[in-house]
DNA sequence: AACGTAAGCAACCGCGGTGCG
DNA sequence: TCGCACCGCGGTTGCTTACGT
């Protein structure tokens, strides 16, 4: 119950939060949400918080265009499941449910239209392939061009963006590597800091043999918390 | 160069499930 | 057993960026 009646804050995190929620994260564990919102001063709900670290700021996160095999992955367990996409999202490491259902989204999309330019002229022009479905899928043109979205870190190797926009993950993290090491007091009551860092983030992801791939050894980097507060990176 | 549209992404909302007192 | 608080999920919306005219 929210005693204090806060504005809660809403829209998009500032860098500053991001940190704020890592390192509070870091300190308490991704579970008590509310807490953590509470205690960390940021002025934002528990599902906010969760939310922002679930689709952005988890360290497991791979980021960058999908891969064919995660396409058809997708496909192929939509087709099973329907539209459970955090069930989906476990079979797919370092992907939230939230990307999965965007893809799906625009994909869907895409198809209906390609669908409906292909029926206009009528002509079946031999539609090949009406079984698989992932034909519009399987290569995602993107001629090299400026391809590189904005929020792209994985995949074209770092942060073609990186500059002037405002800030990356990279630098979040390397930020956070920085401060991680001293004691994440810093405006927060001495409490604080006797708390032992539970082991973070269970995560959510079902590292199933029966995944189709591994990650892959560049995307695989990854922060791994230590009970000291500090974070190894991998990779 | 300016404008309009489409695509992609992040975040919010509402609801149901679960755990705890 | 009931009520409450919290968490997680799926659907939806709004904003930003990219692209075409």
């Amino acid at each position: 119950m929210k005693t204090m009646k806060d504005e809660t804050r809403k829209g998009p995190w500032t860098e500053q939060e991001d940190i704020l929620l890592i390192n509070f994260v870091n300190l308490f564990g991704d579970r008590r949400w509310d807490f953590v919102a509470k205690v960390s001063g940021l002025n934002r709900t528990g599902k906010s918080c969760r939310l922002r670290w679930v689709n952005y700021l988890h360290p497991g996160l791979k980021r960058g265009k999908m891969t064919p095999q995660e396409e058809r992955l997708v496909l192929e367990l939509h087709a099973r499941w329907g539209n459970r996409w955090s069930r989906i999202a476990r079979k797919l490491p370092g992907r939230t449910d939230n990307e999965i259902k965007n893809y799906w989204r625009t994909h869907t999309r895409k198809k209906a239209q390609e669908r409906k330019t292909a029926m206009s002229p009528s002509l079946s022009s031999s539609n090949c392939s009406s079984s698989s479905n992932i034909t519009t899928v399987n290569s995602p043109p993107l001629p090299g061009t400026g391809e590189a979205s904005f929020y792209d870190t994985g995949e074209l190797g770092e942060a073609v963006q990186g500059g002037e926009k405002g800030y990356s993950m990279d630098d979040i993290w390397k930020d956070i590597e920085n401060t991680i090491n001293e004691p994440v007091c810093d405006g927060f009551s001495e409490e604080g800091c006797n708390f032992s860092c539970p082991s973070l983030a269970s995560p959510s992801w079902e590292y199933s043999p029966d995944t189709l791939w591994s990650i892959s050894g560049e995307e695989s980097r990854v922060f791994l918390p230590y009970d000291d507060g500090t974070m190894l990176l991998t990779g």
